[in-house]
Formats: structure tokens, sequence, C-alpha cells
DNA sequence: AAGGTCACG
DNA sequence: GACGTACGTGACCTTG
């Protein structure tokens, strides 16, 4: 049998370069950093255990850049010019990871004034002639230019980024560059390239180079018809630049028959000794992978990859992966195994086989994104690794002369999975499920128990991705993180752009192989996710407050809110107005007509044409105006600043409030019904999207009659309860501050308490003073940044942080132990356990480093907040109808705000239960120091309500 | 797609 | 002397 040769060409220094950035800062035990040879180390043996699979290497060699200089320094002397040199904790671990590379027993290739994108494209080529397929392991966009699909005698070659876990090949590149490889080169000299100082035509980006390309049919064809295109910026571009693109096209073009130094033959893999590789990682302190090597090389856990960091230099207490108990071995993933349910014989047999299980991933496959008007189109389930189905409710249709798949009759099949869905012996296990409980809830099925695979990852993993290593809890994300496997994207399936087709047009065996491995793969990661609750203390805070709040906040979205299109429409009109008055005033202020809505062209009129003083800021050099700058210039006279401003608080308005809202009114129920993320914030909060409820204006009087326009339904009320600043009680309370916590228990109010400690007198001045610097405290103070708040010296404002401290002991012991806390651990926690990762707290980056820090010390309160209020929402319901009001709807929640529609005679019944289970919503597991105030409104607007 | 701006707690 | 000047979000607009 002559085996397919299959020779992988890793670019290594690139890799470097990313795992340097994407990696943290970890250090060896002689104090050496080791971050990039640690992602370095762990590419390459991934790569190592692809050795059996089908298309694994065959043949390896490692390919290294030796100097900077190459024949396009020769042709271009700016080639590279503008690169600042390698990081400083970089620069030593090249040499290892030389030695990385000889402990796998790996061919390594650096030629002097020989790019090694060059020496991968000459064995590329030379391999793929000899008929052996290729994989270059990189992501570098120039080698794109290589891949191909083989045939006539020539081996394939693609590429292989081994972070995202994602193969490269033609479609791939086409996707990337909307041409085929071999017109990327011409791509990418219109582009240039800043990094390499490959100049390109200036202004022309990646989307316009790919159009042009595209429209020419190649870089020549384009530079060639500039004179005939219509005038334009592009076409004086294309014209005057002409030689910078030639000169790219040279200098993006892939040297491919530079001298092979070592035979492709000689680069075949014949196994690793494990001897020097075992003496390499223990002198580097990498034990998690030596445990593995110990193990025999066994199933690779990925979630050890993710953060080695604390693994190996933190000792092995410090991580959840130290003590993690081994994982079920499951085979891999396997879509062939799935199956297509197109009888009711077959349903119920996997009804029954769910039944037996006890634990199943249940998925819905939709017509739309938006829970509250998607159709059901057909369900998957598994109930073990490989053994998922899916079964189509709802194919076929759209085209009325083909013949629709068979499936089983859509409310039959609902009335036989309604038993098992709603079973309390069987577990339901969802991604994200609160999206399927409404899905299901409006064909009349309420979905329980349930787990979430997703809320689970976040409530282990929150904040895990702040070192940009990707701490996201999408299925995708996590299938790649834990289970290292890349699932199917909807896109794949579905298409996207204009030629997006609907779910339920996709053939069944497509569809069968998305849907149930869905399935599969949310089965399995509930498997591998949910014993580390217990293992890392995660079960409290998932088990008490967020698990029970899934199905709570699907009912708030399902119930949504009236919104008062006429009156939305009618200030809508009344903004337009204004706005168009106050844009003519402006440019006759300007003296011409500009795009008032451009900052930059804002910034230029203001500071260049008018004159007007004002700094420069940020990366890009523009001139800022924001909201801070514009007062500035109007407290110095300038009315246009005032104009600006005006005209700008009424297009936001408009545009994301009084437009939106009108179209976010579902046609069906005539309501808004938001979608609240569990995962979206950090801290534990929740947030809102599409359409944001937790952002409606408040501040401003002429912001507030947008919150006049939501409405109850005739003979109804809305009621608001909030928290009274709670956040500075459990300041109070966590800091153990006696005199803040004596001023909440007598009810004063707390900016005067703080003004008479601070200032010993209580005037409005000092009262805002005071004000400012609590709000201070809960952020994490630093006196730059209080200094700019208050319009004083930093000096002064350290004077005053000082008092603060003296004045109120507790704060400052309580910043300093979180500090510790989080810098020895990892994480933060709120009174209830729920944790928050800083994989930055360490970070040499000082900016960085205190960013950490302040979110740090902010993250115990503002989460402690968003448990209280949560467990708050779990027991709502419950509560009311145990008072006999059951009909009472709670409808949003913005943090420390509950907003619920009832009927206007039992508000004087239903508010005392509110206020009730709002108070004591931190008991029993939390008995504060501090009284949680609640404040409660009611009116037939959620403005009067306040 | 990114940056700037601004709405909320 | 650097970073950039308070924590947590999401939406919209302009621009390259």
């Amino acid at each position: 049998m002559a085996d397919k040769q299959h020779l992988y060409l890793v670019d290594g220094s690139a890799y470097i370069f990313r795992a340097y950035h994407r990696l943290p800062p970890l250090t060896d035990p002689e104090g050496t950093p080791v971050g990039a040879v640690y992602g370095y180390t762990t590419m390459l043996w991934k790569l190592a255990d692809d050795l059996d699979k089908a298309d694994g290497p065959t043949h390896l060699a490692v390919v290294l850049d030796k100097s900077s200089h190459s024949f396009r320094n020769e042709i271009y002397d700016q080639y590279k010019a503008n690169r600042p040199p390698p990081p400083e904790d970089l620069v030593p671990q090249f040499p290892l990871i030389r030695d990385a590379t000889r402990a796998f027993s790996l061919p390594m290739i650096e030629e002097e004034n020989v790019e090694a994108d060059d020496m991968i494209a000459s064995y590329a080529r030379a391999a793929a002639a000899k008929g052996w397929d290729v994989t270059i392991v990189s992501s570098d966009k120039d080698l794109m230019q290589l891949v191909g699909p083989g045939g006539d005698g020539h081996g394939a070659i693609d590429m292989l980024d081994t972070m995202k876990n994602a193969r490269i090949g033609v479609s791939e590149v086409e996707e990337k560059f909307g041409v085929g490889p071999d017109l990327v080169g011409d791509v990418l000299a219109l582009m240039g390239d800043s990094v390499d100082n490959i100049p390109g035509i200036f202004g022309v980006g990646p989307k316009t180079a790919t159009k042009l390309i595209q429209e020419h049919g190649s870089l020549t064809s384009a530079l060639d018809a500039a004179p005939e295109m219509k005038k334009s910026k592009l076409k004086e571009r294309l014209l005057e630049h002409r030689a910078d693109a030639e000169l790219s096209r040279i200098l993006v073009t892939l040297k491919e028959d530079c001298p092979l130094p070592i035979a492709i033959d000689d680069m075949k893999l014949d196994g690793i000794a494990p001897g020097p590789l075992a003496a390499f990682l223990e002198k580097h302190g990498f034990t998690s992978l030596l445990r593995r090597l110990d193990a025999g090389n066994g199933s690779p856990d990925r979630a050890n990859e993710l953060n080695p960091a604390k693994a190996d230099t933190h000792g092995a207490d410090a991580s959840p992966e130290g003590n993690r108990q081994p994982l079920p071995e499951f085979p891999a993933i396997d879509r062939s195994a799935y199956e297509t349910v197109q009888t009711m014989e077959r349903l119920e047999h996997w009804i029954t086989q769910c039944e037996q299980a006890r634990e199943i991933a249940v998925d819905t496959e939709t017509s739309a994104l938006d829970a509250m008007q998607a159709d059901l189109v057909g369900v998957s389930l598994a109930t073990g690794p490989n053994h998922a189905c899916y079964i189509p409710l709802a194919h076929g249709g759209s085209d009325m002369f083909a013949e629709k798949p068979e499936q089983v009759g859509f409310d039959e099949a609902l009335a036989a999975l309604k038993p098992l869905l709603e079973s309390d012996a069987v577990l339901k296990i969802g991604q994200n499920i609160k999206y399927d409980l409404n899905v299901l809830s409006r064909y009349g099925i309420n979905v329980a128990p349930i787990d979430d695979t997703m809320i689970i990852s976040f409530d282990l993993d929150a904040g895990r991705g702040q070192d940009g290593i990707g701490g996201g809890h999408g299925m995708d994300e996590l299938s790649e993180r834990h289970l290292g496997h890349t699932p199917l994207t909807f896109k794949e399936i579905c298409g996207t752009g204009k030629k997006q087709i609907p779910f339920g047009e996709v053939p069944l065996d497509k569809a069968t192989e998305y849907a149930a491995e869905d399935a599969d793969v949310t089965w399995r990661l509930h498997q591998h996710l949910k014993p580390r609750l217990a293992i890392e203390g995660g079960s409290r805070v998932y088990e008490r407050v967020d698990r029970p709040l899934v199905p709570v906040v699907a009912m708030m979205e399902r119930n949504g809110i009236k919104v008062d299109r006429t009156r939305l429409a009618r200030l809508s009109e009344e903004f337009a107005t204004e706005t168009a008055r106050l844009e003519q005033q402006i440019h006759e202020l300007a003296g011409e007509e500009f795009t008032v809505g451009s900052p930059k062209q804002l910034g230029d009129i203001l500071f260049d044409k008018l004159g007007y003083k004002g700094g420069r800021k940020g990366k890009s050099g523009q001139f800022s105006t924001d909201q801070a700058v514009l007062e500035k210039l109007s407290g110095q006279g300038a009315d246009i600043a005032d104009k600006v401003l005006e005209w700008r608080q009424l297009t936001k308005l408009k545009s994301t409030y009084t437009d939106a809202l009108q179209q976010a009114i579902n046609p069906h129920t005539g309501r808004v019904h938001t979608s609240y993320s569990l995962v979206g914030a950090q801290t534990g909060r929740l947030s809102s999207t599409d359409p944001n409820l937790q952002n409606i204006p408040i501040r401003t009087p002429i912001g507030r009659q947008i919150r006049e326009a939501f409405v109850p339904e005739d003979g109804n009320v809305l009621l608001a309860a909030d928290y009274s600043q709670i956040e500075l009680r459990l300041a109070a309370h966590m800091a153990d501050v006696d005199t803040l916590k004596d001023a909440f228990a007598k009810g004063e109010d707390i900016h005067n308490r703080t003004a008479q400690e601070m200032y010993g007198a209580v005037d409005r001045d000092t009262r805002a003073q005071a004000k400012t610097i609590n709000f201070a405290i809960l952020y994490g103070i630093s006196r730059w940044g209080l200094a700019g708040r208050l319009g004083v010296e930093p000096d002064e404002a350290q004077a005053m942080i000082d008092r603060y401290f003296q004045r109120f002991p507790g704060i400052q012991r309580y910043i300093a132990e979180t500090l510790e806390s989080v810098r020895e651990r990892g994480y933060s926690e709120t009174l209830f356990g729920r944790k928050t990762w800083f994989p930055r707290i360490d970070s040499k980056n000082q900016a960085e480093r205190q960013g950490s820090e302040r979110a740090a010390i902010n993250a115990p309160i503002q989460g402690t907040s968003a448990d209280i209020i949560k467990r708050a929402m779990v027991r709502m319901m419950p509560a009311l109808e145990d008072a006999g009001l059951g009909h009472v709807q709670m409808l949003l929640q913005v943090h420390d705000e509950l907003v619920f529609e009832l009927p206007e005679s039992d508000v004087a019944s239903a508010s005392p239960v509110i206020e009730r289970v709002m108070a004591d919503a931190a008991l029993p597991a939390v008995d504060l120091s501090v009284p949680l105030g609640i404040e409660i409104g009611t009116g037939p607007s959620w403005d009067a309500a306040h």
C-alpha cells in the first residue's frame, strides 16, 4: 500500500510572535520568560498528536528566520524598516525555541539571508511536485498564495492555524481575499502591509483591494484601467501610486527556488525520544505537559492548555486544574453516526432512550435568530457521545414545487416530545437553553429541569479571556477549548449574506450533521464542565443563583413591555426638525457645510479652522471632540460647541431610541422583547440587547420623554422598585466601615454624611465632591482620575483620598486585601462565591495591570449586587403567587431596579411583597450588616414610576 | 472592522 | 518616564 506522504512545514518564527502576544507572561523556575516557548511547545505537541491521523504528518520540519536580511532589502531599502525590535522578554526565548525543536527531535531549517516564507515556499513547491501533500502550519496571509488543490501528479497544499484549530484551503483563502490563491499576491500588493512596510496603494485596504482585483482580474489590469475610471479618490491614488503597487507586487512574491539545505526525505518523522523531551519540559517547569508525557501521551486535556500559567507558575493548588479528576474518555465526534428521525416509530424509540439516559442534550433549530419570532424547524437530542439525532419538523415548504422531505407530523411530534421535555426525571442540557425555553414555550412546552453549559462555563471561567487567549462561552469556543473539536458552523450550513438560506431549507443530511452535532457537543461539554463546579467551588452560585434564574429571565423576555408607538413617532419628528435646524446653525457658525456627525471633520473645523484650543488625543492623532471637550469650549463662549452638543443629544436619542424602539415592537405581541445575556458581563451582571433596555435615558428631561413611552396596558400601572445605593452599602459591609454602616442604619443621605466627615460641613459643593469620591472608591481610585473629575490638582486629589481613608478606616484594607487575594488566587469573589478571573493582574504593562486592579476592586462589589438582585428575581414570582398575586408581571431588570406591570388595584398589596423579597434577598446565605433600602414608585409610564 | 461617542447602572 | 487618566455594559455613526 503506497501511503500518501504528507509534509508539514512549521512557520516557527511567526508562531512565536503570535504565541507571545496571546499567552500570559509565564516564567520558568529560573525566572526566564517562557510564555511563547510554552505556546510553541504545546503547538508541536498538538501536531505530534496528529501523527496517526489520516491526514496527519509523515514528514515535518520547522522553518525559522535567521536574519532579517533578504533579497527584498536589495530592491527596497525600506523593507521591514519600521519594524520595532522584538519585546525584551521575548528575545531570550528565541534560543529556547530551538531547544524545544531539538527536544522533539525535529529537523530545523534556518538560512542566512533567506526569509522563512521563501524557504517554506520552496519546500512546499518541491514536495508538491513530488506528489506529496503539504500543510503549512501558519496563518500568515502571504503564505496563502501557496495554497492549492493539487492534482495532475501534484500534491495539495493547505495551511493549518493551530491557535484557531482551523484548516485553510482554497475556499478559506477565497473567503478571506475574495479571490483564489493565484491572485492573493495581487491583492496584497494593493493593500500593502504596514508591519513589513510594504507600501501598497495608500488608502486602499483589504476590501477595496479585493474589489479591484475581482473587477479587473489582475493587478496589472486594474492599474491599466485606472485612467478610464470615473473621477474619484481611488482613481487618483491608483494613478499616483502605481509604482508603489508594482514594487509591492515584487516584494510580496515568494521565492520558490531557494536551495534546499535538507533533503525532503530526511524530514521523515520517526518518533520522539522521550528522554530529551522530558528533560526540556522539566527544566522549564512545564509540569502539566510533563504529566501528560508520563501518562503516555494520553488524551490531551485542552483546558490545561488554556491556562498553563496557574498550574505551572503558581503551584498546583492555585489552579482548579491542579486537582482535576480524570476526565471520561470519549470517542472522536463522528457525524456519520447521527440519525435523522423521520418516523413516529423512530421518534418513540429515541424518547425511550432519552428517558433511560436521564441526562440529555437538547437543541432547537429555528427559522430566525429572535426567539420571540422564530418558528420551530426541528429538534435535536443527544444521550451520549456520538449518540444523537435530529428530528426535522418543518423542513421544505418555501419551494412549492419541491417535494417536502419525509418527517413526523409537527403537532404529533411535539405532543410526543412534551412529556420528555417536561419530565422531572430527565435533565435537559442546553447551550444557552434560555433560547430553546422561549421557542418551545410558544408551542406550549415548559422545559424543565435544565442545565446550561454556557452558564456553567461562565460560573467557572468568567474573565479568563481577558488576556486574549479566548475566554468566551459560546459553543464553538467551548468545543475548541475543552474537546479540541471544531463543530460545523451555521455559516457552513446555511451560507452567509444574500446567499443565506433558512435552516428549514437545508437538506436533511446536512441539517442532521449540524444539529445533532450541536447536541452531541453540548452533551460532552456538560460531562466535562459540570463536575468542575463542585471541585472548584462554583456550585453555590450556579445552583442557587444562575440556574434557577434562567426560566425567570426567559419569562421576563416573553413578557416584554408595551411602548407607545405614536408617542415615539412624534418624538422622532420633533427631534428631526430640531436637528435640521441645529445643523444649519452649526454650518453657519463653521462657515461651511460638513458632516457634523464626523468627529474627524468636526475636530478639524473646531481646532484647525476656527482655532479653538484643545489638545490632540488618541493613537490616531485625531482631535477629541467628546462631551467634556465641547463643554470646555462652551465655557469659553463657543456657541458652536453648544449647538453640537445639542445636535449630538438629539440625533442620539432619535437613532438609538425613538426610531429603533419603534422597529423593535413585535408585530404579534405589540410589545418590545429584549434579550438578556446571563454571561454578558464579567462581574455577573446581566446585559440586555436587541434592543438594550438597560440604557433608556433618564438623566435629562428631554431624554426622559422616551421613558414616558414605556407604558402599561389599559387598567394596569408600571411599578419600579430599586435598590438605593446598593453598591455603597455593600462596600460599607464588605470593608466593615463603621461610620458608613451607621449612616445607612440611620437612613441618612450617604453623600451628605461623607461630606460631613470629609469637610466638616455640608453644602451643595461638598456633597457633590463627596459623591464623586464615593464613586471613585467603588471603581478603584487613582489620584489622576479623581483630579480630572473634580478639576483639582493630583496632589490635592491625593490629599482627599488620604483623608477619605483616614475617616473611613477599612476601605484601604479592603482594597489591599482584595488585590492580594486576586494576585494570589487569580480571581476575585463575591459574597455569594461568584468568581471573576483577572489574568492580567500581574502584567508587566503598568496600564494593563492597573486597569485589572481597578476592575478587581470593583468586581466583588458590583458582582455581589448582581447576585442579590438575581436572588430577588428568583424568589419574586413564588412570593407573589403565595400572596395571590401570580398575575403580576415582572418585565425588566436594570442592574439595581426591577420593573413590574400590574393592575392598579394590586399596588397596595404587591408593593410590600416586592419590597420584602428585594430587601431580604441576601438572606439566609449572607447576613449583611447594613439594611438594603428599597424605593418603589408606580405610575402610568416608566418615567412616572420613578 | 475600528474608532469615537454616548445612553444606562 | 511610561500608559492614560474610574468600574461594568450595548448601539449607532462615520470612515478606511
